[in-house]
Formats: C-alpha cells, structure tokens, sequence
DNA sequence: TATGAATGAGATTTCATTCAT
DNA sequence: CATGAATGAAATCTCATTCAT
C-alpha cells in the first residue's frame, strides 16, 4: 500500500553468492531504516529492496531485528573511519576537536531517522539494547586506550560513559531539529560539543 | 454492522462521572504503560484494566497515543512535585543538589519503563515529539526564572537545554541500569548529576 | 506489534497457485454476497470459505470492495455468456426476445442477493458506482453496434440507456419478489420485458 | 471525529413536548440522511443534531432504521404534495406533462443523497423494502383511481407498476449524475419522462 | 421525558515468519 | 540458495443500543 522509495534493483543483477546477497540486504535495509524507519518497513520489503524474494531475508537473517543489529554494526564502523579522517587532519587541539564535533554532528544528521530507531530499539528492545552497551563499553576503552597513549590523565569509568552519553544527547538534538524548534543557534550546540570533547582536567 | 439483537446491560459498577473514568484510564495506563511498556498494551487492555469495556475508552480518548499524552502530562506534574518537595528542606546547597539528583533520579528509575516508552515515541512519533519539546521549552523558561529570582546569572538557552538533555540522559542511564552493566558505580553517576545541577560559574 | 514467536506452520493443503487462489477467494466471496449480502460476510470468513487464513485475502485483493468488483466482472461476463446461448437458438424475433428476457430474468433471479448487494453499493460507494456506469457505457456501445449490424435503426443514447434501465429495473423487481408481494403476475411482467427488448419503431 | 455538518441546535430550544421532540428528530435525520447518507450517520449524532442527548432518541424512536421509516414518510407526502402543486396549473396535458416530470425530478434531485440511501436499504433491509412495496401499491390504487375519474382506460397493474419502476429508475439516473457520466442530454431524458406519464393508449 | 456514560461484538488490516518447491 | 504464497495472531476503532439517574 505504501509505496516503497527504496526501488529493487533488476532481477539480472541478483546474486547466488550469499556474501553478497547479505550485504545487499543490509545495504537495502540501512537505506530503509533510515528513510522510513524501522518500523515503516518489514523485512518483505527490505528483501524486495534488495532484489529478493520475501523468503530470502530469513535465509540470511533470522528475523528482522537482526537485521537492524548488523546495520547498526556497520553504522558503528562508519562512524569510527569518519572519526578517524577527521583526526588526520594536523591541526591545533581546538581546531580538531571542533572538526571531530562537526563530523559526528554530521554523521549523526545523515543518519538522523536510522539513530531515531535505534534509540527507539534501545528503550525498548532487550538485544538491542546490550549490542549498544556493549558498544558503549568498547568506546569507553577506546578513550582510555587513546588517552592513556596521548599521556593524558584517564578519567574514570563514570565520567567517560557521561561523555558518551552527553555526546549523543547533543548530536542527536541538533540532528532532530530540537534546537531549531527551541530556538537554540546551532553554533553554540557545537561549541558545547567541542567542549565537550576536552581532556577532562 | 450487523448489530445484535441483544445487548448486555451495562455493568451497574463503573462510574457515571467521566472524569472519575478518565481518571481512572490514565492511571491504568499508566502502570500498564510502565510495566510493559506503549508497545505492549493495547486500547482495550486499558479499558479493561480501569473496569471499562473496550469502547469506553474511545469515549474519553481519540486513540491510544493520546492517552499516553495524557499520562506524560500527570507524569510531568509528578516529576515537578517531588523536586518541590525535595526542596523543601532547609539544607546547604551542596546537600540540596545531592538530595535533588536522587530524588529526580528515583523518579526516573520508578518509571523506568514509561520512560523507555517516552522516549520510543520521541523518536517516532511527531506529536510525542512535540509535547515533549514543548514541555522542555517550558522547562528552560522555568530555569532561567529560577536563575534570575535567586540573583543568579542565567546561562545561554544552549546551555541550559544541555543541562537539561544531560541530566535526562544521565538519570535514564543510571534508571535504566546501564551503568551497572558497564560496571560504574552508581554513587559516581549521582555525583556528576549533582554536578549538573550546579550553577554555571 | 508482538510477535509471537511461534508459527503454526502453514498447511501443505493449499494452492501455491495464486492465479488458482485468487479464483478461489473470487468463488468463496461470490456465493458469500449471494446468500448473506456485502454486509454479512467479512474478509476473513470470504478467506476462510475459500480455505485460506486472513491474512491471504489481503495477498490478493486490497479491500473488500476491489474483490467485489471482481466478481461483479465475473458476473457481466457470465450474463453476456448466457445471453450468448439464448441467442444461438434459431427461432422468430418474438420467440427469440421471450427466451431472452426469460434467460436474463433468471440469470438475475439467481443471482438476486448478489444483485442487490451490487444495487446497495452503487446507491453507496463511488467506485462501486463508477465500475457499473463503465460497464452501462459498454452495453449502450454494444446495443447500437448490433442494431447496426442488424441494419436496424440506432435509437439515440438516452433512449438506450433508458432501455438498460428500465430492464434492469423491471428484472430485479421480478427476482427481488416484488410482483408477487404486489399481486402482479409474472407472466405480465415478463410481455413487459420481453416488448421492451423490441427494436424501437 | 467525522466534523458533524449538521448544527446542534442551542440547547434552550430543546423540548419536553413529545411530538416537537419526535419531529425536530425526524427533521435532523432528513438532513444527516441527505447529506452523509444513512451509514455516514449514527443515532448519536442525529439525537445531537436535534439538540438531544443519544438515549433521547431510543425514547421516541426503537432503532435506526425506523427514523429512517418516518423520513421515508415525509419524503412521500411532500413528493405528492410537490405533485400536487404542479398539477393544479391549467394548462394543456403535454405541458403538464412535462412540468410533472421536472417537478418529480426536482424533487428526487433535492433528495438525492436520501434516495440513494433509500435505494441501499430497500436492496438490503426487509422492513424498509416491505414499507416501500406498501407505498408502491398505494401508488398504483391512486393511480388506477385518478385514471378511472377521469374516465380514461386503466392499464394492468402490471404495466402501472412497471411505469412507477421506470419513472423512477430514470428519475434517479439522471439526479445522480449517470446521464452526465455517460454522456446522455437531460432533455433527453426529461423528453422520455414526460413520455412516460402518457396515459397508455 | 431526557440524559449521557457505558457497552461490546465485530470488521478491517498488518506483517513477521514459515516451508514446500 | 532462492522463491513467494500463505499464515494467523493481534491491534485499532466503530456505533447501535442500554439503563441508572
């Protein structure tokens, strides 16, 4: 009933390579999630999308959930290579820190309907829920790993997770458009979100 | 279409007032809403549970997201009469702050699940979505009102929706146990939310 | 919303034939509104008569008015059909218009609930309406095509239109009852048809 | 939901005078009826429309449809008062003629919607049908009766029931609109209705 | 008579998932 | 692997009608 923005591609291009065939899937769903949202979509569709029969997507994916969970993996990773780029770059502290901000505020706006699913997932579904906390606990070892490299003091377990945290609460705002619609200037959330990226003292 | 004949006679217990009635919906839904969650009760569920039949409720509410605005509204209320009592006592700010945190964040935790659904629906629904803006637009008018009567100096409106979006995302973490997952201490959490809630130097 | 983990596995009894399923459901829905009405029947019982669970109605048909319409396709076809055969008979023009009027009499009596159903929705539903006036459109064109043929004068369209209408009504009047409950004779009504089947002078 | 068309009267001009209450019913069911058609309105809304709470309507009326059955009523005598009207002019038989068939049109035209509904439940609902088969016979006495005042030959019941058929079957077709659809000229029809009223040679 | 809150059976529709081919 | 017809539980919402006041 709903027609689908996401067309299927011709039947020719269709694969018996099951590599591949997983990797359209998630390609189409990611695409999906992110344009109508999880629950704007069902996973005949995302199969369609991707040029396949309803009953394929659960020859690759047990159900749909698990879908949303191995896009959410390659978000994470594309989210990690944006952040690395953005740290090649040789310039001041200041300087990177507002560009990192700008890069995952960006990242975030591009991806704004998929991460409104994923919070809404998040609140809501049990797996979901852990694969992002795990996530979570790697960041958190992340930033210690990389500080502790950069000789810098490590904050502890609480702080580091209230950055995270605080992180994603500001992108996300200004990805959704809160700030607009609470007349807030965009510039001053980013200013934040640099700060915010400070080495504690 | 096709009616019946025969009807039952209506129950001789439920109330004749509909404010008692639609009283009485909210509150079902609310605990319905908080213990499994919007996704998990049904319209008719609510009825049931306030003593209704399925129709009733379609009589004191247009549809089942309505109800759970109005169960966000006495939820609001809620929330501002226990920091009202919170601030009551008459101790130094440092304790008030540490007193406030808890009590917000017990708040939270009490309605861990209705949160959770909040902020599902936050992330899919426009019309959640723009209460909820609206409520925190009232909430920064009243901060910065607060700020001012006490002779304090009123942050930016970025800054105060910050504090805002932190102290939510950090009581939600901590409510919805995501910390002892991640194995941080609970005490840490409340401290950087009494924190938080200091005043910008 | 929930779904339920647990599948009754679809019964190996059923068409994998959609063509076929489609048939059936049109057969099951057809004899439905002939003996219950429109109203009477749903879309799960037309599904269930066929065989079928719910939801295969709604792999075949949008709504329940679109499987109406396909059978009321059915039924066009089927009069056109039965006209056909009483017109193979090689008889007088009088015998001949008798033995049609008779036929299409019957083809209506039998199919009287159907008919009225068809008459409730037209009086009701655009499309339902704008379905039959196509196919009014397209026995006008085919009168004045055989009169043609024939060499006999072409009436102008309303008068053939008048002739549809008024044949219709007198039909239906017939198989509905009516001329019994009015104490008129059939044999009357059906001169009346069968003079109105007279080329006009 | 649906926005009612039809006003509620203030509440100062409701009554507790029985026979007012059933008319100023009666007179909001007309216009609901021929304005949202039979389905399109619910007790409810007609008792509203009236100025009356919804139990009020069961005081005076048993169910739906037998408000339906009084409009159908009213709608009888102004048709034969409308006739009446138009009858008292002296003027030549065809032109009487003529006028007669525009008035009776004028009116079904006015009363479209309500026909329309009346034309569902006839095919549909027993008592409806049975009310408008009685009034159908009445019909044919008074016209058999005016016929024989005025000493003209008086047809079969059948053919006068036939003409009561196809007067209004064309009368209907053109206040719906068919003969626009299908291309036909109103004069047209108009011509063939004035015809219709010819006493049969 | 009038009120109006409450009733509850029922109809429509969705979609994650299965499985025979 | 891929297909795709079929499944069926479940959720939303309507409205004619009742009856205590």
């Amino acid at each position: 009933m709903k027609p689908s923005k996401v067309r299927r591609k011709p039947s020719a291009e269709r694969t018996r390579n099951p590599d591949e065939s997983r990797r359209a899937l998630i390609e189409a769903a990611a695409a999906l999630f992110n344009s109508v949202g999880y629950n704007g979509t069902d996973s005949n569709r995302i199969a369609r999308a991707a040029g396949y029969a309803p009953g394929t997507f659960y020859a690759h994916f047990p159900d749909k959930r698990s879908i949303f969970l191995a896009v959410y993996e390659t978000w994470v990773v594309a989210e990690i290579e944006a952040m690395a780029r953005a740290l090649e770059a040789d310039v001041s502290p200041r300087t990177l820190r507002a560009r990192l901000a700008a890069t995952i505020l960006d990242h975030h706006r591009k991806w704004r309907v998929f991460r409104s699913s994923l919070r809404a997932l998040y609140a809501t579904d049990p797996v979901v829920r852990e694969a992002r906390l795990a996530q979570r606990g790697r960041q958190i070892a992340a930033m210690a790993a990389a500080l502790e490299a950069r000789g810098r003091p490590v904050p502890g377990r609480a702080a580091m997770f209230a950055r995270l945290l605080i992180f994603e609460a500001l992108c996300d705002a200004v990805a959704d458009g809160d700030t607009k619609r609470l007349k807030i200037a965009e510039a001053d959330m980013l200013a934040l979100l640099a700060d915010n990226l400070r080495t504690p003292a």
